[in-house]
DNA sequence: ACTTTATACATTGTTATACAATGTATAAAG
DNA sequence: CTTTATACATTGTATAACAATGTATAAAGT
């Protein structure tokens, strides 16, 4: 019961956070889908299930937050690398400033 | 464009973060829904509009991490308080946990 | 007297998002 | 030759924030 409703908590927790980790993810470097998904899981611990990477992604990308390209390999499936737009860039400091002021007053009260 | 991005995706942020907010809240003292808009207002400078209050509020209750008294008032309506469970603590010390974790890891990335 | 504003709780409909399940495809390892 | 890992994607479901709306009391303004 108890954990059951942690459990659903910390996947409402995710709706915006995600979409925040990634984009600072991507401020430093390109990475493509699989690759997101193993720097989320090693940064923060939070496995993204593929059937919300991809379709965020997508949204991102309809936003104009981040572009991306396909690179094909010598051997295997092609990869799409994403990368943050300038547009990204600008609204990703917005983002951090409320998370930064959202993370204080939280934390005053717990 | 860019606002219309960041609006929508902090109203996804306060998705989780407002039950935790709440509960953090009532752990100190006894609360009714007016109060509670007015505490984190206060403490977080989120504006709870009522139509969030009340159904989180009644959804709290229904997983039995809070409970609920209404309290006849000399003048004007009565108002209902609301109050940890014993449920209520123990999930929340989960919570607590999930969420510092959280915080440490998005803090090493932005 | 009448209107506005603040308090107090509540419901309905809309929108957005996480995620399980499922699908397609390549290639290395057992 | 079957399993496992990689790689991208869609569909359907559940959940939650919020605008809009409703009911009701009472103080303050004009």
């Amino acid at each position: 019961m108890e954990d059951d409703f942690v459990r659903r908590w910390e996947s409402q927790v995710k709706k915006g956070t995600l979409a925040f980790i990634l984009l600072n993810i991507l401020r430093d470097n390109e990475y493509y889908g699989f690759e997101l998904m193993e720097q989320t899981r090693r940064l923060t611990d939070i496995q993204i299930a593929e059937g919300t990477l991809y379709p965020l992604m997508n949204r991102l990308k309809k936003e104009n937050l981040v572009s991306s390209k396909w690179v094909e390999q010598e051997s295997g499936i092609p990869r799409k690398y994403y990368k943050l737009t300038g547009n990204g860039i600008s609204t990703l400091k917005i983002m951090v400033e409320y998370w930064k002021k959202l993370e204080e007053s939280i934390d005053k009260i717990i």
